[in-house]
DNA sequence: GGAGCTGTCCAAAGCGCTTTGGGCGGGCGA
DNA sequence: TCGCCCGCCCAAAGCGCTTTGGACAGCTCC
C-alpha cells in the first residue's frame, strides 16, 4: 500500500492525501478525517526511505560504538543509557541506528555517516579528557550531544553530564566526617573525562582538610568486579590499609566487598564503601529506600533521555547553540559505611 | 557531493558512474579506476536514502526492545549480543536500528517497521516458551532470526541457540558425580524458553539417576545478584540445605557466593556453585584458563554474530528456508566446586 | 563489404514521497 | 454586479539513486 493507490481509492490526489496525513491546513477537516480513517484501515505508513529522500531528513540518530581490545564500551552502563535515549527517540519518531566499528576507523565512521546522510545527528559516548571526536564533528558540521564533557577542548558543544566532581567530593567528605583518613579511590580509566572529574572531587575534599593525597590509594581501570576485588584485597594487606573505599561503579563495589570479606573483615563496620550508583535496571543497589551500599546515585537512563531530548531539540529547531544539562547525584546512605573503627 | 555532480566533473553520465562504483561489467577498467579515484578524492558516498528507495532494500536490520516494568530486557547479556551482531552488520554494510517500545505495543512496532519499510529483517530476542511474535512475523512476511527457540510453536523459523538443556544436564551430572544430592537450581524467568530448557536439563539429569525433583530447590526469576543472594541465603538456613547451586548467570552466581559466605561457609569446600557463563565483556569469570566459577561457558557475543550472519544470508539469498545453529557450551572447571562435604 | 557481435557508454524512467505553483469555484466587499 | 480573496484541491517537479533499453563504434567472420 502506497500513497498513490491510497489516493486512488479515495478519489483524491496524492498531494491532498499527503497533506491530510501530515496536518497541513490546506485540506478540509472532513477530507482529513476520511483520509485518516482510510489510512488506518489500510494500515498505511508512508515509506520511510521515500519520505527521507523527499524531506532530506533522516529521522534517525546515530550512535557509534568503537570496539577495541583495550576498553569495553559495551558495558551495563551503556545498555541503560541506550534504553533511556531510545525511549525518547521512539516517542519523537526517530530511529536509533547503532554502528559498531573497530576503534581505529571510528573517525571514518562519522564521516561516512555524514556523507551517506543516514542520520540527522549523533550522540557521543564516553568522552575522554581530550577527545579528538569533538574537532572532527565540528568540521563535519553534524549536530551532536555529548554524554559527559571534555576538559581539553574549548569548542562549544552540547552536553549532559552528572556533576561527578561534586558527587565524589561529597562522598569523600562523608567518609572524612566519619573519621576515615585512609580512603582509597577505585576509579574508572584515567583518560576518561568522568574519571578525571571524580578524582578531582576526591582530591579537592582531601585538600580542603589539608590532607596529603597518597597516589598509592588511587587505582584506575576498567570498572569490573575483579577490579574492585583485586584492589581491595591488595590494599587490605598493607601495614596501613585504607579504612574506606570509594568506588566508581556498583560492580567495583561488589568486588571490593568480596575483598573485604575475604580478609575476614566486615563491610560497614571494619571497612566502609561508598560507590557511585548509575541506577542500572539490572544491577540494583538494594532497594531505593534501603540501599546496600552508601552511594552517590544518578540514573544513567535518565541521562540518556535528556541527551536524546537535547539532541532532537537541537536538530528540529535548527538552532545549534550549545545546550548543557548538569545533573546532581544524590548521596544515599546504606549499610556499607560507618565510623572509622577505633584501633 | 552527489552522483550527478560527480558524473559532470568526470564528463560521464550518472549511469556509468553508478555502474563503475557498483562493480558492473559494462564499464571499462580504465574508467572504473578513474571514477573510483575521483569518488575517493571527493569523499563521495551515495546517499543512503536514495539508494534505499531505488533498490527497495533498507540495508538495515531491526531490533525491537520492549520496555516493561516486569522484566528488564536491557541487561548485560543483551548488550554483548548486540555488540556481536553489530560487528557483522557493519562488515556487511547494514545498519542496526533499535526501537524501544512499551511492551504493550510491541506487535504494532513490528507491523510498522514492516510497512514503513525501514528494515530488511528483524532479530528476535529473548523468546518465551510460547511466543506470539512468531505467528505475527509469519503473517507479516518479514525475514527474521530468533536468538533462542520457542517450544510452543510448530512454525519453521531460523534460530541460533545454545544447547541449554545439554549444558545444564552436564552441569548437574558434574555435581552429582561429586556426590552432591541436594542441588538447587537458580534459574531465569520461567516463561523464558531458555530457562525452560535449562530446567529440563537439570531435571533430566536427576531423573536419569532416579532422583526425585524437589520443587523447593528450584527458584525462577530475574537473574540478578540479589536473586542469587536471596535464594542462597534462604536455602542455607533450611534443616536440609542444598550442598550445591546451579545458577543461570554470573551475577546470580556472585550473589549466591555472597549468600554462602554470609552463612559462614566456604564456596568450593562447603557449598559448590556451577553457573552458566555468557562470556560477557564486562563480567568475566576470572580468566579463561583459571575461572573462578565452574561454568557452562558459551559466548553470547558469538551467538550475536551468528544470528546476524544467518539473517543477512537469508535476506541476501532470498531463500527463506529456515536455518538453525545449535552451539554447545563447554564445561570449564573453576574453584567453586568440590566434592560434597562429609557430615 | 556487409551482417552480426561485443564492449562501452548514455537517456530516461522509475522508486514513493513532499512541495511548489497554480486552478477553480463560492462568498464577500465595494 | 463585478472583482477579489480564500478555502480546497490538483498536476508536476523534484529528492539522488538504480536500472532498463538502447546507441554507437570497432571488431570479427563469412
Amino acid at each position: 500500500m502506497n500513497l498513490k493507490t491510497l489516493a486512488l481509492e479515495l478519489g483524491l490526489s496524492p498531494t491532498t492525501v499527503s497533506r491530510a496525513l501530515n496536518g497541513y491546513p490546506e485540506v478540509s477537516e472532513a477530507t482529513r478525517r476520511r483520509v485518516r480513517e482510510a489510512a488506518e484501515a489500510a494500515n498505511y505508513h508512508p515509506n520511510t526511505q521515500a519520505k527521507r529522500l523527499a524531506t532530506g531528513r533522516a529521522m534517525a540518530i546515530g550512535h557509534i560504538i568503537p570496539i577495541s581490545d583495550r576498553h569495553e564500551i559495551v558495558n551495563p552502563v551503556f545498555a541503560d543509557f541506550i534504553a533511556g535515549a531510545g525511549e525518547v527517540y521512539a516517542r519523537a519518531g526517530y530511529d536509533m541506528v547503532m554502528t559498531i566499528v573497530p576503534d581505529d576507523s571510528e573517525a571514518r565512521a562519522y564521516a561516512e555517516l555524514r556523507s551517506k546522510g543516514n542520520v540527522d545527528g549523533v550522540l557521543i559516548h564516553a568522552p575522554k579528557v581530550e577527545d579528538h571526536r569533538i574537532a572532527m564533528l565540528d568540521t563535519l558540521g553534524m549536530p551532536y550531544v555529548l554524554h559527559g564533557r571534555v576538559s581539553g577542548s574549548d569548542s562549544a558543544f552540547s552536553w549532559v553530564d552528572v556533576n561527578n566532581k561534586r558527587a565524589f567530593e561529597r562522598a569523600t567528605n562523608f567518609l572524612l566526617d566519619l573519621g576515615h583518613r585512609r580512603i582509597a579511590l577505585i576509579n574508572g580509566i584515567g583518560e576518561m573525562d568522568f574519571a578525571r572529574r571524580r578524582r578531582r572531587g576526591y582530591e579537592a575534599a582531601l585538600k580542603a582538610r589539608d590532607m596529603a593525597i597518597d597516589p598509592a590509594l588511587i587505582v584506575e581501570g576498567e570498572m569490573t568486579e575483579a577490579q574492585g576485588h583485586d584492589a581491595a584485597r591488595e590494599m587490605l594487606q598493607w601495614p596501613d590499609p585504607p579504612t574506606a573505599f570509594l568506588t566508581a561503579s556498583l560492580l567495583s563495589a561488589m568486588g571490593a566487598r568480596r575483598g573485604i570479606e575475604e580478609a575476614g573483615l566486615v563491610m560497614g563496620r571494619d571497612v566502609s564503601i561508598v560507590t557511585h550508583d548509575d541506577e542500572l535496571g539490572y544491577l540494583k543497589n538494594g532497594t531505593a529506600e534501603e540501599p546496600i551500599f552508601t552511594a552517590t546515585r544518578s540514573s544513567v537512563r535518565e541521562a540518556g533521555r535528556r541527551c536524546a531530548a537535547l539532541l532532537i531539540e537541537q536538530i528540529e529547531s535548527g538552532d545549534c547553540r550549545p545546550r548543557h544539562e548538569l545533573m546532581e547525584a544524590v548521596l544515599v546512605v546504606g549499610q556499607s559505611t560507618g565510623p572509622v573503627p577505633t584501633q
